[in-house]
DNA sequence: CAAATTATATACCGCGCGTTATGGAAAGCG
DNA sequence: CGCTTTCCATAACGCGCGGTATATAATTTG
């Protein structure tokens, strides 16, 4: 993307790397949500100071924005991998499977920097709130269509309802993001997703 | 509880129903969860000023408290009835449609309110991410122990597990008022209890 | 070297937060 | 009636919030 890493531009040169800024900034709403997250924490955690941040990323609520893109870049990618899945059961399992590895990492905040942030949302973060649901459904949208393409392949029987199933998955996605907030342990998020595979439909 | 209904108290008598104030003060954390909820929304709902508050209720953790025993007592009641249901689908089929009509009803807010009040928390409000930690693990215990029992009867299978099942019907539970929050319709959740327990393993 | 430009550092702004001190109003008790 | 007790109303407290004005340091351009 950048076509030239030195510094072609007059002025005095600014003394931080904004992407190590920006992966910083997205540990902390991460760890604490949007609310939570106070600009103190944010700068502190950043190593730069208010006008700094101010300047290189607009306010707080763009610098969310541009946080949350990096996280579905880095930490939901794993989300395109799945639909590729060759069945149903493995697309969920690739989603499943996933959504533990990212969401009780060992060393990483524990829950869903997206599900955080926008539950309990202050009147003014009603935005970001509204960000987050938009970014869901669409990519929702997509497993809907993988998993009528698996009906239509036969890998899922055809009297059940793939919006539902979508809705269930995504569900139990949420479940496992809830859990690991509140202390569960890799293992016991391990035996739900095991549970939940047992119980799969298959063809 | 209390055995007089007079006010055999000296002093200026209160001018407000506290359980109707406290009534209040539940729609409004409920709504906006424990963070979101200021006092002065506190205050505005019930009807009362500031020292009154405090007077009556301590301080706005112990009003929470309060308010959670209410919503326990009222609008979680179903989790009690759900366990005397004589198979384990029935038992799943109480709790998620009982959920659904808690969670998605009209006028009522839409989510949960624990969950709301305890995943993105403040430092300040760690008491109450650990209050709804423990009630909730309270409930499930009690789950667990109802499947196992389904086993020995013989309405579930052998080679399920209890747990991971208890895991996976909370987690689908978590999913159901988090998409609620997210302004599902009370269809779509219908639809996501109906595959749910299309899902359910028969014996 | 000066001039222009950009980043940094410090201090500050107005605001809303949870909480409380103060003074007066309404009751029972002698 | 005073006296005590309890509650209500107003106003204020200290604090941290998101955001910014001002002045200074570090560069490129002439």
């Amino acid at each position: 993307m950048e076509s030239e890493t030195a510094t072609p531009v007059k002025g005095r040169p600014r003394e931080f790397c904004v992407d190590k800024a920006l992966a910083e900034a997205l540990h902390v709403f991460w760890a604490k949500g949007y609310d939570g997250a106070s600009m103190t924490d944010l700068t502190e955690a950043m190593g730069i100071t208010k006008p700094s941040l101010y300047a290189a990323f607009g306010n707080k609520e763009s610098l969310f924005h541009k946080a949350l893109d990096l996280y579905e870049s880095e930490k939901l990618e794993y989300t395109r991998a799945a639909l590729q899945q060759p069945t149903a059961r493995r697309v969920a399992e690739y989603y499943l499977r996933g959504g533990v590895d990212v969401h009780a990492a060992e060393g990483k905040p524990q829950g869903c920097m997206g599900l955080i942030s926008s539950l309990a949302c202050s009147p003014e973060a009603e935005s970001i709130k509204a960000d987050v649901i938009r970014r869901r459904s669409s990519s929702q949208r997509a497993l809907v269509e993988r998993f009528e393409q698996a009906k239509r392949e036969g890998d899922l029987p055809a009297h059940i309802d793939a919006e539902g199933l979508t809705s269930l998955l995504y569900a139990i996605l949420q479940g496992i993001t809830v859990q690991a907030g509140a202390g569960a342990t890799r293992a016991e998020l391990e035996r739900l997703v095991d549970t939940s595979l047992a119980l799969w439909p298959s063809a």
